[in-house]
DNA sequence: TAAGATTGAAATGTCAATCTTA
DNA sequence: TAAGATTGACATTTCAATCTTA
C-alpha cells in the first residue's frame, strides 16, 4: 500500500519548490510575481471577472482576493469597473500595461513549467499526473469540510 | 500534448485546498496547526535535528524555520538543546507534551489524508502519482535556480 | 571565509466584523 | 436574510543584515 504521508510530503514540498523557483525567475525576467501573473491569467480568461471569481480561481478567501486586487490595481495592471447588473460587485479588468506585462511574462512562465514539470517526466506519465490532479481537485471541491 | 499551465493550476489549487482542509480539521480535533504537526514529524524522525534540517525538510528558508521553532518552543512542544560537536547549532527535540500532542494528532492527519488523497484514487493510480511526485521533487532539488 | 542561526521589515494569506445591495 | 465585497488584526513566510563559531 502507498504511504499517504509520503505522498503528502512530496506533493507539498514539490509545490513549494516549484512555486518559489518559478516566482524567482519570473521576477528577475519580467518584474512580476507569480501570484500576480496567476491572477492576471484568471482575469484575462474570465469574462466580466468579479473578485469572487478570482478567489475561487486561486482557491483563496474573498478577503485575500480583494486585497490582491488592491495590490494589482495599485501596480497599474488592473482596474475595477462597475458591474452592469449587480451594484454589489465590480468588474475587474486588465489595463493596457497589465496586458503588456502578461504578454511579456507568459513565455517565461511556460519555459519554467517545461523545465520543472514537463522535462522530468515522460509524456504518458505527465498525462497520468494531469488526470490524477484534476480528479483530486474536483473531488476536494465537491467534499469541503465546511459544507456550504 | 499536456497543458502544463493546467497541470500547474490543478497542482497548486489542490495543494492549497488539501492543506487548508487538513489544517482546519486538525486544529478543531487536536489544537495543532498542520504546520506544527509537519515540523514535529520531522523533528521526531531526524536524529540530532538542527534548524537547518527542519528548513530542508519543509522546503522553507532557514530564517522561517528558526521562527517556526520559536513558536513551537513557546507553545511548549519542543526545546532547543546544545549541539555536542558544533556550537553554532542547537539540537531541537520534542518535549513530553509535544510527543503527546503528536500521538494525538497523527491519527487525525492520517484520516484526512485517506479522505482527500487515498479515497478519490484507485490503488494503482495513487501509486503512479506517488512515483511522479517523488521524481519531480528529486528533480527540482537537483536543479535549483540558485545553484548552491 | 564560510556555515549555522537569529532578527526585523516587508509581502501575502486567514479570519471576523462590517458595509452595501439583492 | 443573504450575497458580494471591503477592512483591520493577526499569522507565517521570504529576504537581507547581522552575530557567532568552524
Amino acid at each position: 500500500v502507498t504511504d499517504l504521508r509520503q505522498v503528502f510530503d512530496d506533493l507539498v514540498r514539490f509545490e513549494t519548490m516549484l512555486w518559489n523557483e518559478v516566482d524567482t525567475r519570473l521576477q528577475k525576467a519580467s518584474g512580476v510575481t507569480l501570484a500576480s501573473l496567476n491572477m492576471m491569467l484568471i482575469i484575462d480568461a474570465t469574462p466580466a471577472c468579479r473578485v469572487l471569481d478570482i478567489a475561487q480561481g486561486l482557491a483563496i478567501t474573498v478577503g485575500g482576493a480583494s486585497q490582491a486586487v488592491d495590490r494589482l490595481e495599485k501596480a497599474g495592471s488592473c482596474a475595477r469597473g462597475p458591474h452592469p447588473t449587480d451594484r454589489r460587485s465590480s468588474i475587474v479588468e486588465l489595463t493596457g500595461p497589465g496586458r503588456e506585462l502578461l504578454t511579456r511574462a507568459a513565455p517565461v512562465f511556460d519555459e519554467e513549467l517545461e523545465r520543472l514539470l514537463g522535462a522530468p517526466l515522460t509524456g504518458a506519465t505527465l498525462g497520468q499526473l494531469a488526470d490524477s490532479l484534476r480528479m483530486l481537485r474536483r473531488s476536494a471541491s465537491a467534499t469541503p469540510a465546511k459544507p456550504q
